[in-house]
DNA sequence: GGCCAGGGCATCT
DNA sequence: AGATGCCATGGC
């Protein structure tokens, strides 16, 4: 990480792939996200350090990231940790020049990986908000995920105010694991999902399951076999996980819908590939599976738009 | 208003 | 192992 602490402010100093536009571009896809907030081309969100709320603001330079701190000055220590939390949100630590070369030459995402450029994988560092999304996610339809999404963070997440806007946490495992189905299904969420995320919840507050423990895995396959363990997480969201929150480059949900949908348009077909079809084109992704799932659901928003 | 959609699991054969 | 039902809202 390459950083420089100005004390009441930092600035990160990230690779030359990166275009923070873009990135924030992809940040506001949806008018119902509670956990970070965009206005006037800075973007806002509240993180918790060392058990202390923060809120941070970040914009951006020609060439680096910079960090405000609108309500209370961190101390050195948690300014350090501050930098760590932005730049693995945004995946600073790829270098993307190779998927790029790779990229430029690819028969699906040479038409589309340009129109991104300097777009990183926006990464869920918190393992139980990426678990927990990954099972909201496997709902029927996006709307209603995030409405789920913003009902189960405003019901049992802490917020924080500032000029009149409310920003949200997400909620804490050890909290979550001390509910009830039943009120997860005042909700609206399916006594299913509502088991598998309390479920999530006490296997994290019993230890039994953390983020360094699974990153500890580092081969890609094993990592996904423990993932798949947990019971409400399958393939799909195994790779999910594995993707946005443990940032593994092979990260491949290949039975995922939005991906097919993708493909279908950027081949222009009249239906959806099959997987035998996708693992064909994806032949040339080796390496960069993520990224390229990544930049194919990009371009579903195009449309949306 | 009826039908279909996304994923995972439980329950069959 | 592979097929089938279940969930339960939103968009067409």
């Amino acid at each position: 990480m390459k950083w420089i602490d100005h004390k009441t402010l930092i600035e990160l100093c990230p690779p030359a792939e990166l275009n923070f536009a873009e990135c924030l571009q992809f940040l506001n896809r949806s008018d119902q996200e509670v956990l970070h907030q965009i206005s006037d081309n800075y973007l806002y969100k509240l993180i918790k350090v060392n058990d202390k709320r923060i809120l941070i603001k970040i914009g951006s330079t020609a060439d680096s990231i910079r960090v405000e701190f609108p309500l209370i000055a961190p101390t050195t220590n948690e300014r350090e940790e501050v930098a760590a939390y932005v730049w693995e949100w945004f995946n600073l630590n790829e270098d993307l020049k190779t998927f790029y070369l790779m990229a430029r030459q690819d028969y699906v995402l040479k038409n589309i990986v340009d129109n991104y450029y300097g777009l990183r994988m926006i990464c869920i560092p918190d393992l139980f908000e990426a678990l927990t999304w990954a099972i909201i996610g496997q709902q029927i339809n996006l709307t209603f995920a995030y409405k789920l999404k913003k009902r189960f963070v405003e019901q049992y997440g802490e917020s924080l105010s500032f000029e009149g806007e409310t920003f949200w946490l997400f909620p804490s495992y050890e909290k979550i694991a001390m509910i009830d189905v039943e009120d997860l299904r005042k909700l609206q969420f399916t006594a299913r999902k509502a088991e598998y995320m309390i479920g999530v919840a006490k296997a994290m507050t019993a230890g039994e399951l953390s983020k360094e423990m699974l990153l500890q895995i580092q081969d890609y396959e094993p990592m996904k076999k423990k993932l798949m363990a947990i019971r409400g997480i399958g393939a799909w969201s195994a790779d999910y996980v594995l993707m946005k929150c443990l940032q593994h480059p092979l990260a491949f949900p290949i039975a995922d819908v939005g991906l097919h949908n993708a493909l279908k348009v950027q081949l222009g077909l009249e239906r959806k590939p099959g997987i035998e079809e996708i693992e064909g084109l994806a032949k040339n992704w080796e390496g960069w599976q993520a990224y390229a799932t990544f930049y194919l659901w990009r371009s579903l928003y195009d449309k949306a738009i």
